[in-house]
DNA sequence: CAGACCCTTGCC
DNA sequence: GCAAGGGTCTGC
């Protein structure tokens, strides 16, 4: 085997201007270690300061470079290596998401692989003679004794430049040891209860006095909630958490650490993949058709539209076993939202221990401990939220990406990806077969279909004896020119009556999150928005009563009670929440429960199971909330579903409004009568003409998509062109400006030199929300073809732009974002 | 004329 | 992003 002399490498934490890749020296005894895809420390700018690198390339020494060359200093094999996909991924992702090389292989690694762990050297208490170590050798063994254990950076810094290579002499010589340790996440893995203890009475009384008044209110207040986490604690009463724990040590409050997650892998028993499914015609016909698909060994993909309750899961458990049967891996990506284990059951029960579950609140450690399971092919299944698509699976045959017009498939933050790109991108790799499943495709997706780039298979028929409920359009100006402010109508509440009075249940879905939201006055006309971030604040009943909160950076204030712009004394909430919602439904229905569900009583996965559970097996009598009651739940005994102000989300200022509000509310209509029962569905709106509720109402997907596409074409939005979001982000208003000028000005002259590209420039303009963090934002809104050229010529202005001198701007680019 | 400070430059 | 290197300004 031929030991190469060069390395190729990109920087990790290299900014975007200068993340390009560098050629390093390997020296001799590297050779045989050193691969594409390793980590390495390289000494990288003109001081030399070690840097973390992922190896790329290596090449032979064509003109005898070499001496020119820094050499690689050491390989990091403790870190993962990564597989030849994994460094096409992370170029894939480099290229199409303008993100940096660091970015990409963050997005792709879980966090324990590589950054969260800390690696140090401790000294073993082998015996040793002092003359056989040289003097950095010395160094280092006094600098860990003295230290009790020390990392790789700081003997570099502190002990000698040169450390790295006595640390290694040392190691084989067993005098140290290497040893690591994960930084766990704890902010998302436990929540800590408080409870008073019997010992506070006293204090909460007053008969005894603590050193400190502030004491005394914390323990009243966590008294008066009866069960507290420290976080709502710390934010409600402004207080350390030095002083909760000063109450704890004292004896005067319990805490209970609850894990935020339950085991994810103790599924219960249910049908396995040995019992064979039972499909009826039109799923067959819709296996029989990918199967054929599947046995090409082509890269293909299919779009399965089916409408709610036609059994989409049973084709994709049919398709999936297929293909584990060809010895080749599934991943399953879902919306964050339907990750519950109650979904999650479904699957588990079929795969048992062969399934590997990827998502948020998974633990740094946890995650790398699934990361490997897939990697050693203990586990041939994945299912997960969008991060779930970098499994690192080497024979992957499938790619399920459930409710496929999600907009969590698509990342807000760097590298700004969409999954459905990398899923396209990884079947391409490998050979297989994306299958998109929906009963509402995103406009985009059924184009692709339409147009024959994707197979489009059709389930029409609802599973069972299931029918599809009666929708009805109600018109809430009547009633509001009436005088009535209620946000339930009169149909919807006669519906629930009659639901309730036969023993059935009602789903209540409500487009909105807090107790009202926005503030304004009717005197000026102002919002009352965030002083850092210009975004209007929203009002949230907090048990010290009632809040101003921003959403963006968390700022929160007391209600005023005269309007900060004009001194006007009729401040108003606007819209209604699940909380004033709730208490509506509590007076006009007291001796029935009602389940609320929204952000701010579901803190965690478990609860939010708890809630679905208990709802099911009637403990509640209405289940009210946002989007989290429309998807993928059954609730047989659920005959009505009501939709208040369905209108708002068509207001929503993206041109996805129509899609989202068809989308929607398919979904909460088909809540209704899953079982055998027949269901009913009231949505109430302020714009009953409309024709995407009409057409959501009478579940024509195709009509929708009919009406849609005239528009997009019309218009000029995807599929019929690609948006590119650039946005520019400095404290400095003016440098701002002025960064957008030359933006603007470079970009013209580029597109004049390249006559082929062509686009229509929006801007530059103030983003919707001005300043966020102190922060200003110009942008620009894009339409053009994103292609490879279209990217080249972006990516080029963006470092041009980087490298000017005196250019502190920030620039970013993402390409169809979720929300303008 | 040192040293503080700022801007520019290049990173293999 | 970062630090070296060179220029300029400032105080004595």
């Amino acid at each position: 085997m031929a030991l190469y002399e060069i390395a190729s490498v990109y920087i990790l934490d290299a900014p975007y201007q200068i993340d390009k890749s560098y050629d390093y020296y390997i020296p001799g005894d590297l050779r045989r270690d050193i691969c594409a895809g390793i980590f390495a420390a390289v000494p990288f700018g003109n001081a030399n300061r070690p840097m973390t690198a992922l190896v790329t390339e290596l090449k032979e020494d064509m003109d005898d470079t070499v001496c020119e060359l820094k050499p690689v200093r050491s390989l990091m094999t403790d870190s993962p290596i990564l597989t030849d996909e994994q460094l096409k991924t992370v170029e894939f992702l480099r290229e199409r998401t303008f993100c940096t090389t660091g970015d990409a292989v963050r997005a792709i690694l879980p966090s324990a692989a590589f950054a969260a762990i800390d690696v140090f050297y401790t000294v073993t208490d082998r015996e040793y003679d002092i003359d056989t170590l040289n003097s950095v050798e010395i160094g280092v063994m006094n600098y860990i004794r003295d230290n009790g254990k020390a990392t790789i950076n700081r003997l570099l810094k502190d002990v000698h430049y040169d450390a790295d290579e006595a640390v290694m002499t040392l190691c084989r010589k067993e005098l140290i040891k290497r040893d690591f340790v994960f930084h766990e996440n704890k902010s998302n893995k436990f929540l800590n209860y408080l409870t008073v203890t019997p010992e506070a009475d006293s204090y909460i009384s007053g008969e005894k006095k603590l050193r400190s008044d502030k004491l005394t209110e914390i323990l009243r207040f966590i008294c008066e909630c009866g069960r507290a986490t420290d976080k709502y604690v710390r934010e409600e009463l402004d207080c350390s958490l030095a002083q909760i724990k000063n109450l704890i040590s004292k004896g005067l409050v319990d805490c209970e650490r609850v894990d935020l997650y339950k085991n994810p892998y103790d599924f219960p028993e249910g049908e396995s993949p040995a019992k064979k499914l039972e499909l009826n015609e039109e799923q067959s016909a819709a296996d029989l058709k990918m199967a054929k698909l599947l046995h090409k060994g082509e890269p293909c993909a299919v779009l399965l539209h089916g409408v709610t309750g036609s059994g989409k899961t049973s084709v994709i458990k049919s398709v999936a076993d297929r293909v584990l049967k060809m010895g080749r891996q599934v991943i399953i990506l879902v919306p964050e939202i339907a990750l519950t284990p109650q979904t999650l059951s479904v699957f588990g029960a079929y795969y048992g221990d062969n399934i590997a579950v990827m998502h948020s609140s998974l633990s740094a450690g946890e995650r790398y401990d699934a990361y490997r399971r897939m990697q050693e092919g203990l586990v041939n299944v994945c299912i997960g939220t969008r991060s779930a698509i970098f499994a690192p699976f080497c024979n992957l045959g499938l790619i399920v990406i459930d409710e496929e017009q999600e907009h969590t498939y698509k990342s807000e933050n760097n590298p700004k990806y969409s999954a459905l790109d990398v899923a396209r991108f990884r079947c391409g790799y490998h050979n297989s077969m994306l299958l998109l499943s929906s009963a509402t495709p995103s406009v985009n997706s059924y184009y692709n279909a339409e147009s024959g780039r994707y197979t489009l298979i059709e389930l029409n028929s609802r599973y069972g004896n299931a029918t599809l409920p009666d929708a009805e359009i109600v018109d809430m100006r009547e009633e509001f020119n009436k005088g009535s402010l209620s946000a339930i109508g009169t149909q919807l509440r006669d519906g629930i009556h009659r639901s309730l009075e036969r023993g059935e249940q009602a789903v209540i879905f409500l487009n909105r999150r807090g107790y009202s939201s926005y503030a304004s006055c009717p005197q000026c006309g102002e919002t009352i928005s965030c002083p850092h971030c210009s975004v209007s604040l929203t009002r949230h009943n907090y048990r010290s009563g009632a809040k101003l909160v921003c959403h963006y950076c968390g700022y929160s204030d007391y209600v005023p009670s005269r309007c900060p712009n004009c001194g006007g004394e009729h401040i108003r909430f606007m819209g209604y929440g699940t909380q004033k919602v709730e208490e509506e439904l509590q007076n006009l229905f007291p001796d029935k429960t009602i389940v609320r569900m929204d952000a701010d009583t579901t803190g965690t996965m478990a609860s939010y199971e708890e809630m679905l559970t208990s709802f099911r097996d009637h403990e509640g009598d209405i289940l009210l909330g946002t989007q989290m009651v429309t998807k993928g739940h059954d609730f047989p005994d659920v005959t009505l579903s009501g939709v208040l102000l369905a209108d708002m989300s068509l207001y929503l200022d993206d041109f996805r409004a129509g899609e989202r509000t068809f989308s929607l509310i398919t979904q909460v209509v088909g809540r209704a009568g899953r079982g055998d029962k027949s269901g009913k569905a009231i949505i109430q709106t302020f714009n009953p003409e409309h024709p995407t509720l009409k057409l959501a109402a009478a579940q024509d997907y195709k009509g929708f998509y009919k009406n849609e596409i005239a528009l997009r074409r019309s218009l000029v939005f995807p599929p019929f062109c690609d948006i590119f979001l650039i946005t520019l982000t400095d404290r400095m208003e003016n440098e701002c400006i002025r960064a957008s000028q030359i933006f603007l000005k470079r970009l013209k002259e580029l597109l004049s030199e390249n006559p082929s590209i062509k686009m229509q420039i929006f801007g530059p303009f103030e983003a919707p929300i001005y300043k966020v963090n102190e922060k200003y934002r110009w942008r620009f809104v894009i339409k053009g073809r994103n292609t490879k050229v279209t990217r080249a010529m972006f990516s080029y202005l963006i470092k041009e732009m980087l490298s000017l001198k005196g250019f502190k701007c920030s620039v970013s680019i993402d390409i169809n974002p979720n929300n303008l």
